[in-house]
RNA sequence: GGUCCGUUGGUCAAGGGGUUAAGACACCGCCCUUUCACGGCGGUAACGCGGGUUCGAAUCCCGCACGGAUCACCA
């Protein structure tokens, strides 16, 4: 049988990480196995709806390569895949479920549930629903019914034994009946309950695989007596233990971790995050770490999931960013790098691809590039001490001696590019006998005004060109003789 | 509180009766080097606790501790 799996979100704004993890092993569950991955958008609780945010879905999707076959904006033969457009059919088979006896209309006010908590609190948090209404009359509930009062429909649970059902990633799970609540399944405005709708939707679409987050774990055997009830096959459950931002707290946009977009925006390259988050949760067999979407589709195997929940480590991905960057097309490189230099080198000739080029190993996100460029278009202030450098072996006197030496021999050089200002300088160490970086690090340091720049003295000189190599130089001379 | 789940270095994790308990990030050191980085080499660092079972337990069993989830006419 063919394997479908869906990613079922809720248009709230923005792409959670932990969604979007699930969304990616849920789209990976299908495709390694080949089999469809659908999308579904669960817009039924209007108060939390937010503008736009579907469209942040759809973006996300195509942004990370996660293609569903089937949704709202490709179709497909399930449909509709909104589920707000879905609503008027679940209560035909709720109908279904009370026609077995499976299911039970209830009239209880909420006033009367208020109290029954109540008078049930002493220390536990939970009351079972008494099951007052499970022993009206045919005639009895009908004549509510055409008294117009308002109702819910309940689950009827079974009273006696165990429920069981395996998880892939948790094994088999056994509770007992007895702790289970009649559940509403239709509420009294005539929608459909979260639980009740998935299962419909679900077994509509023909989901073979139902991965989500391990928080409906204690719900599932709920779903299971429904899918039961109805004489459905239940599908396979794949629960995924959480992605926590500490020990104690999952990651939430709400306590400031960052969304997918925000990751982005902070210089991270999709298909970083994509590999990075893959990880979390899973391993393959073969211990790589760097892969991409393709390659993932291959290796994934749903019995290297695990257990216990993983925190999110920032720095890991950004490492993984970096990765990315370095192994780059250049040109692609380029592209996104490029943004970010024209806004910090405005109003300058400067040639970008040669500073890009020095960045493209150094850069741990692409939003390092603006503090790392800055120096390139105005020359920092700053003191004297940047010009002892033990290692170089230098110090003022020496650094002074060193550009002053340098000036004249830049200033005449016939020919400015890369290597001639090279072994021009090197030729200069040659003649003055001194050591390279005596000469190099002095001059790197009056071309930067910086204690690390992104390249050495040769190449900052190439790229700065040769008037502004000279100011710079003259301008380290002018502080050092002070 | 009931129920369910989890627990290998700071983090991600492999390993499912016999291992010097992998690997990666981070951290530290060395090398390379015109700085920083990159790259290379190396180092510190872990099986929650207590009982069993066994010749032998990180691995199996039972307790305990700690953490998390869940217990809505929310999704």
């Amino acid at each position: 049988m063919e394997v479908r799996t869906r990613f079922a979100p809720s248009p709230t704004g923005y792409m959670h990480i932990g969604n979007l993890r699930t969304a990616l092993y849920e789209y990976l569950i299908a495709k390694s196995q080949g089999g469809k991955f659908i999308l579904r958008i669960e817009d039924t609780d209007q108060g939390r709806l937010v503008e736009g945010s579907v469209d942040v879905i759809y973006k996300t999707m195509q942004m990370t390569g996660l293609q569903h076959d089937e949704g709202p904006d490709v179709g497909g033969d399930y449909g509709p895949y909104v589920q707000s457009e879905r609503m008027g059919m679940y209560m035909k088979y709720a109908l279904e479920l009370v026609e077995k006896g499976e299911a039970y209309y209830c009239f209880c006010t909420k006033e009367r549930l208020e109290s029954l908590k109540e008078s049930n609190a002493e220390g536990a948090a939970f009351a079972k629903y008494d099951r007052h209404c499970l022993g009206l009359s045919k005639e009895e509930v009908q004549a509510k019914l055409d008294a117009g009062e308002p109702f819910v429909i309940r689950q009827k649970m079974p009273d006696t034994g165990t429920t069981s059902f395996s998880d892939v990633v948790y094994g088999d799970i056994t509770v007992d009946n007895a702790e289970l609540d009649d559940q509403i399944l239709m509420k009294a405005d005539g929608f459909p309950t979260y639980n009740f709708a998935n299962v419909v939707d679900d077994h509509l679409m023909n989901i073979t695989h139902v991965v989500r987050g391990s928080e409906y774990l204690s719900s599932t055997p709920k779903y299971n007596l429904l899918y039961k009830a109805f004489g459905w096959e239940p599908p396979v459950y794949v629960h995924l233990p959480a992605v926590m931002r500490d020990a104690h707290h999952k990651l939430s946009k709400r306590h400031g971790d960052k969304s997918f977009e925000d990751l982005v925006n902070e210089g991270y390259v999709v298909e970083a995050i994509v590999n990075y988050i893959a990880l979390l949760g899973w391993s393959p067999s073969d211990n790589t770490e760097i892969f991409s979407l393709k390659e993932l589709e291959e290796k994934f195997d749903i019995a290297g999931l695990s257990k216990s929940p993983s925190i999110f480590d920032i720095k890991k991905l950004t490492w993984m960013n970096s990765e990315y960057l370095k192994a780059m097309d250049f040109d692609k490189y380029f592209e996104l790098a490029r943004p970010k230099l024209e806004e910090a080198l405005a109003g300058t000739d400067l040639d970008l691809k040669k500073i890009a080029a020095l960045l493209q190993k150094r850069l741990e996100t692409l939003n390092d590039i603006p503090g790392l460029v800055a120096f390139f278009k105005e020359l920092p202030e700053y003191g004297t001490e940047l010009y002892t450098h033990k290692k170089m072996k230098t110090n003022d006197e020496i650094a002074l001696a060193s550009l002053q030496a340098a000036l004249p021999v830049l200033e005449n050089l016939p020919d400015w590019n890369e290597t001639a200002i090279h072994d021009s300088l090197m030729a200069l160490v040659g003649e003055l006998g001194i050591k390279n970086g005596q000469l190099l690090w002095p001059v790197r340091t009056a071309l930067s005004g910086e204690p690390t720049s992104p390249g050495g003295a040769m190449e900052l000189a190439d790229i700065l060109g040769r008037e502004e190599s000279i100011r710079r130089i003259k301008k380290g001379i002018e502080l050092l003789s002070k």
